[in-house]
DNA sequence: CTGAAAAGGTTGACACATCAACCATTAACA
DNA sequence: TGTTAATGGTTGATGTGTCAACCTTTTCAG
């Protein structure tokens, strides 16, 4: 193990690791929480957190239907339950609008308006470049092997969190 | 390109990414926010955030010296402006004391308390538990692997975090 | 059909995060 | 040595996230 690790320098860390599991953890933290504040930069001066503009995004793929609000809080990047109010606010900003279903009335469709299009077209190109550049420095297979490493580590963490239930029957 | 791709799957995108860079970008925030509800899950019960823990495990490590509140930030996975209010929480709760320095009466410095450490050391050995459990499918080389391509992701989001800024002279 | 349960969302109360403005102290310098 | 700037931290206003309780509509068992 290199010692100190590059993570551990960077969070200025006395001591050394207790496991290289959790110097992975804590690297991958701490990698997801610097590229978080990247897109934020990009999106904030257009008013938006990054929870909307990923909402923003999910509707756009949807197109004309349109999704029921819990179906877009399920693809979300990051669970939230608020997701509500995260719409509540996108739709006074005029960029989603909503009606409820008429085949089942408990249903309420989300649809991103011709304004939203206009401002995710906006963000595309500042965004793909930002993406870019943060991943620059890897090469295609390392690209790809960091995704595949990213996939096996998610399966992982489904199994943690099975576990973590207590009646996971 | 696997195409759809696994985490094109997870979030139900129905078309591909628009690019590979982007599609990391998007595994590495999710994969992110997984790990975090595993540590969230398991520090939750005892009334802490993962914030308010980082902040504890940081304060453990600087021992009896303790650390002036703005180094703590520093230090911080998460990056937070919000550090006083969070350690004004956690003086509350009796886990970490102040006081002024008295060579700089600038600075005020925190310590862990006993209660602190106490509430830490029952957290270990879960937290180990944990971390061990999601990255158990990945091999030691897969583990070296992965925080490698991390460490050399953050170099490139620092590198574009730069050029976000204005004036970087 | 009727009543109970499930599904889909919304709301209220509260905790937490964020940004700018501010205060106290120390350092810089003319 | 007095004035200015920089450092270290706190505070107030406001926005956002979170949890449980709730309402409406639909489903399903009997």
């Amino acid at each position: 193990m290199t010692n100190p690790s590059r993570i551990a320098r960077e969070i200025k860390q006395t001591r050394p690791f207790a496991s290289r599991a959790q110097e992975t953890v804590v690297a991958l933290l701490r990698t997801a929480d610097m590229a978080r504040r990247v897109v934020t930069a990009i999106v904030e001066p257009h008013d938006l957190t990054t929870q909307q503009y990923n909402v923003l995004r999910i509707l756009r793929g949807a197109g004309e239907a349109g999704l029921p609000t819990l179906e877009i809080a399920e693809r979300m990047i990051d669970q939230t339950p608020g997701i509500t109010r995260l719409i509540d606010r996108l739709e006074t900003k005029q960029l989603v609008r909503r009606e409820r279903c008429l085949t089942d009335r408990r249903q309420v469709f989300c649809r991103i308006t011709k304004n939203g299009l206009k401002l995710l077209a906006s963000l595309d190109e500042p965004l793909r470049q930002s993406e870019e550049q943060v991943l620059a420095s890897l090469t295609r297979s390392e690209l790809t092997q960091l995704i595949h490493l990213l996939d096996k580590t998610r399966d992982g963490i489904a199994a943690a969190l099975q576990a973590q239930r207590p009646d996971h029957s």
